[in-house]
DNA sequence: CAGTAATGCGTAAGCCATACGCAGAAGCCG
DNA sequence: CGGCTTCTGCGTATGGCTTACGCATTACTG
């Protein structure tokens, strides 16, 4: 009756993340291999974007028919799942040395080049808390980070989740500039000034006093300084887990 | 040629948002109202989802054809951002005795409230910076509360940047839960449990020494205290904010 | 060498967004 | 007051999407 028995109850999708699910060797030998199928999806979403994995997409590219992938796949959220899992590179191994800060600098820092390097990424809706193989690895290096610093477990919880929405947060609004710009056929750097200009064509100084200074203080534009943006956010997060850790930590 | 001329080179859905479009005079009454629209898409996605939201489904709830709307609203994409638009109330009017930190927790819980009263707002992905009125507004209510910091506008930007980006990211994962418990048909506090179980079945001792550490701790076991995990990081952010600001303010 | 189970895939049902065009209604101008 | 213009609602249609189901075919297993 119910899912392929896998001794734990775990929904389709996550089983074959984790490699629960072997292959029978009874029918006929499988053309594809759910490797090449999720190679093929994320190499579509790099290119084009998420939106632009479809199922006949994805099939074409391979040249099988369409429903040849649910062979495979029991349905296109798994696919995305597996999509994400794949382009999830393993959680570095951080070194036992050193500060619980220097841990989480790169522990964020790592996390933000696999988003910038695959922006497609965060157009994924998240589907809940992490439980595929390589979340539950990067969950359990910041973990690691944070192991000697007398923090509460339920506060190293908050504070992952903290740094980590930090990171996820930055990257997603870029994506999301990412997404507009390959829509609009725009520049970056033109895009920004037309936001701006935009901004200065609907405020007023008058019920906008704030975002008039912004504006006339050049903020918006030049596109530089991502990085530096991004290193200052994430410096200001970790003074204020810092200060946590001084206090002594969320009982 | 270009789209309908209202001064601004303006995507048409801000130009809605922004109430520079004003409807003809000449033809017969129309029957409906972009508000009736956006109230009615708004009443689907708060019973079922931001994706139980379709044109067909929207017009069949008022009683009119699916084409009718198009008359008032130019795609899809654009209603969406009117739903934002209309579930936001305006900014708060902050104490301007208050100091900056009372004031931007003022702001960020206000922010969350919202989200919460609205979870399916999360399930909009980003369309890219803010530039609806009311997303502008929000924007200038955040900045007031940090006119007297002695931050650079640069500065501002991020600490805004990085105190919303908190508050969207704390509410997303609440959102992405309260989607997959919808489906699952699970109590919140089920869902949970589940997925203690899940992540104990899938982790070892050796290979996930912090995860477990977590497990065992019995913090996964009730789901109490959201709020309170929520003041935890607000406060750890802000803690952050604060020292920079002490620095003296990011030049 | 059966039998059985797994394969690829065609078909089709039921969603969706939206382009286009037409009949008719309401305002405007002479 | 008559005609022209403009705007309305909506029917039709196209081309996408996911996925249920069933069929012929293939390759292991006993």
């Amino acid at each position: 009756m119910a899912q392929a028995d896998d001794g734990t109850g775990l929904p389709a999708s996550l089983a074959t993340a984790w490699g629960l699910r072997e292959r029978p060797s009874r029918g006929p030998k499988p053309t594809l291999s759910l490797d090449r199928i999720v190679d093929e999806a994320v190499a579509i979403a790099a290119a084009d974007g998420v939106e632009a994995v479809s199922m006949p997409r994805v099939a074409k590219a391979l040249g099988v028919s369409t429903m040849s992938l649910y062979r495979y796949v029991g349905a296109k959220g798994e696919l995305l799942i597996l999509m994400q899992e794949a382009a999830t590179p393993p959680a570095p191994v951080l070194d036992p040395a050193a500060s619980w800060r220097a841990s989480m600098e790169r522990w964020a820092r790592e996390q933000r080049k696999i988003f910038y390097a695959n922006l497609w990424l965060l157009r994924i809706p998240l589907t809940g808390p992490p439980a595929t193989p390589r979340q539950v690895e990067w969950m359990e290096c910041g973990l690691s980070a944070l192991a000697d610093t007398g923090l509460a477990e339920e506060a190293k919880l908050s504070v992952l989740m903290l740094v980590g929405g930090y990171v996820r947060n930055e990257a997603a609004v870029m994506s999301s500039i990412d997404a507009a710009i390959r829509e609009s056929g725009r520049t970056p750097d033109e895009h920004l000034r037309e936001y701006a200009r935009t901004l200065s064509v609907l405020t007023t100084p008058e019920r906008h006093p704030g975002v008039t200074r912004v504006l006339d203080s050049g903020v918006l534009q030049g596109a530089d300084g991502e990085d530096d943006e991004f290193e200052f956010g994430l410096a200001c997060v970790l003074d204020g887990v810092a200060a946590l850790i001084e206090r002594g930590g969320g009982s």
